[in-house]
DNA sequence: TAAGCGTGGAT
DNA sequence: TATCCAAGCTT
């Protein structure tokens, strides 16, 4: 493996520059926002933005933090409400672990997000990226916040690379040995790699012609050549368990007070067992309730 | 550690 | 039309 010809040193400027003009006036870094919502307000648009595109979340996040706008009123909520209320963000256990992450917060930490990483990373679906986010975006802590843009851009640029490794935990101190000292700068930087992977160094047409670090990019610098791709491709969703699911709990969600009888959900599914293996396995996440020959969201 | 987990827009 | 991809987390 090739030693970078440049050290980061030399694109970082150009990448804050570049973030500080060219930045998305994406609702989450207005003021108003966490002059409104805090912590809490980071804490529920990460959740949203774990595997949904930007542009889906959005109509949704002001929804969400209009009816729950603090830990300890999201809290009070029911299960079938939150589950309800995410609607078709995907992934609905997401909403189940935001629920439980804001009891945790108000029985640990007296309705006040933390701000501590390990206390965070101690809530219910916050991972290594939402942790660090929240520290950073919200708090202005000094982490590295890696993401699957952020570990593109640094395959790219510094790797030369055309696509990342597999995620690990050493991209964590790969970013940190990256960060400006100054922990504003630093938030600044982690925020602007997010972006530049999201909206220019994309993973299928980079748009390299408008980079603003182009002119220090090991990889444009090789040719922008092939370099394979180890990352884990997703399984097939036609006709996947997953797909199975997601009808049922749709079915739920559109029902009337959110029950129908067992019998009547997804009853033209072609697999039987298929469709009764969804049903338990959304019973056990606790994303459904059975009832007297019934389904219900939980409550 | 690798697989499971939704949904819909882009290519 | 089929595949890719998205501010990941849990088990």
């Amino acid at each position: 493996m090739p030693r970078p010809a440049i050290p980061p040193a030399a694109w970082r400027p150009a990448l804050l520059e570049w973030y500080a003009h060219e930045a998305r006036d994406l609702p989450w870094r207005r003021p108003e926002f966490s002059d409104r919502y805090g912590a809490w307000g980071t804490l529920v648009s990460e959740f949203m933005l774990q595997q949904t595109p930007v542009t889906r979340v959005i109509p949704h996040l002001e929804a969400w933090l209009a009816r729950w706008p603090t830990p300890a009123a999201q809290a009070s909520a029911t299960p079938a409400e939150v589950v309800h209320q995410w609607a078709n963000l995907g992934y609905p256990r997401r909403a189940l672990w935001l629920h439980r992450a804001a009891i945790e917060v108000v029985e640990r930490h007296d309705g006040v997000v933390p701000r501590d990483v390990e206390a965070l990373l101690a809530l219910s679906g916050i991972g290594d990226y939402t942790a660090r986010a929240v520290a950073v975006f919200s708090y202005g802590d000094r982490h590295p916040v890696v993401d699957t843009n952020t570990r593109r851009v640094i395959a790219r640029a510094v790797d030369g690379r055309s696509q990342p490794a597999p995620p690990a935990r050493a991209d964590l101190a790969r970013m940190s040995a990256l960060l400006p000292d100054d922990d504003t700068d630093a938030a600044a930087f982690n925020a602007a790699a997010m972006e530049l992977g999201a909206v220019v160094c994309t993973a299928r047409s980079p748009r390299c012609e408008v980079c603003p670090i182009a002119a220090s990019c090991a990889w444009l610098a090789a040719g922008r050549p092939d370099t394979g791709d180890e990352r884990r491709r997703q399984a097939r969703y036609e006709g996947s368990d997953r797909q199975a699911r997601g009808g049922v709990l749709r079915a739920l969600r559109h029902a009337p007070d959110h029950r129908m009888p067992a019998d009547a959900v997804l009853a033209d599914w072609p697999d039987r067992m298929q469709r009764d293996r969804a049903i338990d396995s959304l019973i056990a996440d606790g994303l459904l309730e059975a009832s007297d020959g019934m389904l219900l969201l939980p409550r």
